[in-house]
DNA sequence: CGTGCCGGGCG
DNA sequence: CGCCCGGCACG
């Protein structure tokens, strides 16, 4: 009843606003993020010392106080004075601090382990069209924060500079081989296909406005504009337990709340290949590959044709729309979870999301 | 009946 | 403007 829709936030009910809470990055405090616990292969490198960063790592410990912090620790082979555990805190400081420095910058370091946060960076870029000066209020996708990145104030971020800080957009798509599906981040976009390659073709031909030189390599720009999602995954409503409130995953951008391991109870219905109401409304088509049925089939030729009807049609004529077959966010989501539909779903508007 | 969303109302 | 909902059409 009530229950469900808190009207007013942040009432200690039990119920924090989840998104005012995710919602803004420049929020983020500078101190340091806590590096990722776990395995830390990739940053493994000593890199310059930080003097700031290493009496982070062991403000009390004064034994090991001279501040030429050991980035590459030269361990003496045989040695194991009482100075010992004293040693493990040293390099363990050694180790956060080359972690805590390098990925601080990138504000989007923790890819590889979770998948939310690193959303947040990317759903900014992209956005903002040279013309528009406001962006409507689309929801969970490009609204957030303008200019709330701290770095580059050019609206798509220059790509090849995204290149040197992430890395290799592949490092992304790793993630997960799970089938996920891929969204289209531009702005009121939002397409989703099956296929990384599609995407990136989509993303190309249509936003980039690029020729279709090369079919599945390029430059990776379009990379940026597109995100993997493992949707569904929960959705299930009832098993929402990751999902506490007041949990701090939760106040997290709620896009996709869960992590890849598990096996989406929702996907199925999209990409199983076996019988079962098949989605596709274009049976003209024998089925491109084996496995994943893409979610939307396109063929090859794309025209112009963004994603806005552009029809002259007036209202009248055809009003009604056909009603597309994918799967909106209410259903995605369900109803308890109303707060991690995208704003026009919620608004009973036509979902931007998931469009057709 | 559930669902998607237009049209319109309210602050 | 953002936000919400009545109500209709579709399935």
């Amino acid at each position: 009843m009530e229950a469900e829709r808190p009207p007013a936030p942040g009432s200690g009910c039990g119920r924090p606003p989840l998104r005012a809470a995710g919602r803004d990055p420049a929020a983020a405090p500078v101190s340091v993020p806590a590096p990722p616990q776990g395995p830390a292969v990739e940053f493994a490198l000593p890199q310059e010392p930080e003097p700031r960063a290493a009496d982070l790592g062991a403000p009390g410990a004064g034994a090991a106080g001279p501040p030429t912090p050991s980035a590459h620790i030269p361990v003496p082979g045989h040695r194991a004075p009482p100075g010992k555990a004293r040693l493990d805190e040293v390099m363990a400081a050694a180790a956060l601090t080359s972690l805590s420095t390098s990925p601080l910058l990138l504000g989007a370091p923790a890819v590889a382990f979770s998948t939310e946060p690193s959303l947040e960076p990317w759903r900014e870029a992209p956005v903002r069209p040279p013309g528009s000066g406001g962006r409507s209020g689309d929801g969970g996708w490009g609204p957030t924060s303008d200019q709330s990145s701290p770095s580059t104030p050019s609206p798509p971020l220059p790509p090849e500079a995204a290149h040197f800080l992430f890395g290799e957009p592949a490092l992304r798509k790793r993630k997960s081989s799970l089938q996920g599906l891929f969204q289209c981040l531009w702005k009121r976009c939002g397409k989703v296909l099956s296929s990384a390659s599609g995407m990136q073709r989509h993303i190309r031909l249509v936003h980039l406005g690029r020729r279709q030189a090369e079919p599945e390599q390029s430059d990776g720009e379009e990379d940026f504009y597109y995100t993997e999602l493992d949707v569904g995954v929960d959705s299930l409503t009832d098993g929402l337990s990751g999902l506490t409130p007041g949990s701090p995953t939760a106040s997290v951008p709620p896009a996709f709340p869960r992590l890849e391991p598990l096996e989406p109870p929702a996907l199925p219905s999209l990409l199983r290949p076996p019988a079962l109401p098949p989605p596709p409304v274009l049976s003209s088509l024998p089925a491109p590959q084996g496995c994943l049925a893409p979610v939307h089939p396109e063929p090859r030729p794309i025209p112009v044709r963004a994603c806005a009807p552009a029809l002259p049609a007036k209202p009248g004529a055809n009003p009604r729309k056909p009603r597309g077959d994918a799967k909106k966010c209410r259903k995605v989501y369900g109803m308890d979870h109303r707060d991690l539909w995208c704003t026009a779903c919620r608004w009973k508007k036509a979902c931007q999301r998931f469009l057709d």
